[in-house]
DNA sequence: GCCCTTTTTCCTGCTT
DNA sequence: TAAGCAGGAAAAAGGG
């Protein structure tokens, strides 16, 4: 039996349901601690990323079936990719909240993360629901999964809960942006699949193309096609390239979304709408002739498809979302949680810097649910402010601001808190 | 519905 | 040469 062999009829290869469905197995394959081959998962990996993206590179896979491993001599190569390759739906659950299979998915990622032989786990305890989990102790834990992972569930576990539990007491808004910064840097993590080769052809494959789940996305996993941004109608020219040659997602945050000292790439921001055929992919003729207009795109693509922005409709009279300088501040503010995106130069005077600008766009763009927000679009919004003193310009240095006297809350009197 | 504010998007030219 | 900066222009969208 091959893994293409259990996927629905219906599933095309490279969809978003083809990726879903291979990810479960991949996720319940490996828990199971069968194993596979790194080629074949290459292989498989390949194939996907090949039809999703029309490259025209022949299809490796169906023409050589004998490549697909049996289900049962599967093996993930790669434990940070099968654990990270879901978004860890589970950060965005109470673990109380959590069903018999997310508590098996969630055992399954720290099975991988950890190295850990499940093949030494009894089944019996893995039909738990996380509130049944939830009751558990540290010394009930090591007795079920061992003293290797019965300790690094249990602290895992209580991360959550504490997780959950200070969302409910403190600010919504503070609250937002610190659980906006810990689902961006837990995916920080995530290694770069090796780059495969195929006869002449050379692939890189990342993480972002095959992980279409961003943490905002998760409810929108569903098999309805979607009706792609306007982007995909109007292309600019110098924009057309990046967009149309990869896909990315507000989950990916690799190396190549820093500044150019953390050896940035291009931002590639349109990553929320996996579903590229060929007909989203144009001719270089053809971008050049469908410019898009100038000004802000309306939001109907968004609206039309309210299971990718799953949000209720706001209140027309409901304050406003926290304003891009205070998004700033508040990752400034926390340094422990910014993990090397922004950093302070002058913490008294205000001076800070981008470290990952890119990826700070793209945690910008993931608030305001916004999937095409780069760095060059945000500094934009933050030259804005220089006119309003909310920030003041720092002359000849790159990716350095300073706040302004109309800011405010970033004082360390203000805070109140040496930082 | 109009107006204002705050972005967002695109663009050109310049600087590093 | 690429990335970043500066700022104009136009438009979206929320709120008064």
């Amino acid at each position: 039996m091959h893994l293409l062999d259990i996927l629905p009829l219906n599933s095309k290869p490279g969809g978003r349901f083809f990726l879903f469905v291979f990810e479960l197995v991949c996720k319940r394959v490996s828990f199971f601690s069968v194993s596979m081959s790194s080629p074949c998962l290459s292989s498989v990996l390949t194939h996907a990323n090949f039809t999703m993206y029309e490259t025209g590179i022949p299809d490796v896979l169906s023409q050589q079936p004998s490549v697909l491993p049996s289900i049962n001599t599967l093996q993930i190569s790669n434990p940070a990719y099968s654990s990270n390759i879901n978004s860890q739906w589970y950060r965005q659950v109470s673990p109380h909240c959590w069903t018999a299979d997310n508590v098996l998915e969630w055992i399954s990622d720290h099975v991988e993360s950890t190295k850990f032989d499940a093949s030494t786990l009894s089944l019996a305890y893995c039909t738990m629901d996380g509130h049944t989990f939830c009751q558990m102790n540290l010394e009930q834990m090591i007795g079920i999964f061992g003293p290797q992972l019965g300790p690094h569930l249990h602290e895992s576990l209580q991360e959550h809960k504490t997780k959950y539990e200070l969302q409910s007491l403190s600010g919504s808004e503070l609250n937002e942006t610190c659980q906006l910064l810990d689902n961006f840097l837990d995916n920080l993590n995530f290694p770069l699949l090796s780059t495969i080769r195929i006869g002449q052809a050379e692939v890189a494959v990342s993480k972002r193309e095959f992980d279409h789940r961003d943490d905002y996305d998760l409810p929108s996993l569903t098999m309805e096609p979607m009706t792609p941004l306007r982007d995909t109608e109007y292309l600019s020219d110098n924009q057309s390239d990046s967009e149309y040659s990869s896909s990315s997602n507000s989950g990916m945050f690799f190396s190549n979304l820093g500044s150019p000292e953390s050896g940035s790439g291009e931002s590639d921001p349109e990553f929320s709408y996996p579903l590229i055929s060929k007909g989203h992919i144009k001719t270089e003729k053809e971008e050049s002739r469908l410019k898009r207009p100038r000004g802000r795109p309306p939001k109907i693509s968004r609206e039309r498809n309210s299971s990718i922005y799953d949000c209720p409709k706001k209140n027309k009279h409901a304050p406003r979302g926290t304003h891009l300088w205070e998004f700033i501040r508040d990752i400034l503010i926390h340094p422990e949680r910014n993990q090397g995106l922004m950093k302070w130069e002058d913490r008294r005077e205000g001076v800070f810097k981008f470290l990952k600008s890119e990826a700070v766009a793209q945690m910008w763009g993931q608030k305001k649910k916004n999937s095409s927000m780069t760095y060059e679009k945000l500094s934009r919004a933050m030259r804005y402010y220089y006119k309003r003193e909310i920030l003041e310009r720092v002359d000849g240095r790159r990716l350095v601001y300073k706040f302004g006297k109309n800011s405010s809350g970033w004082k360390i009197e203000e805070i109140g808190m040496g930082m």
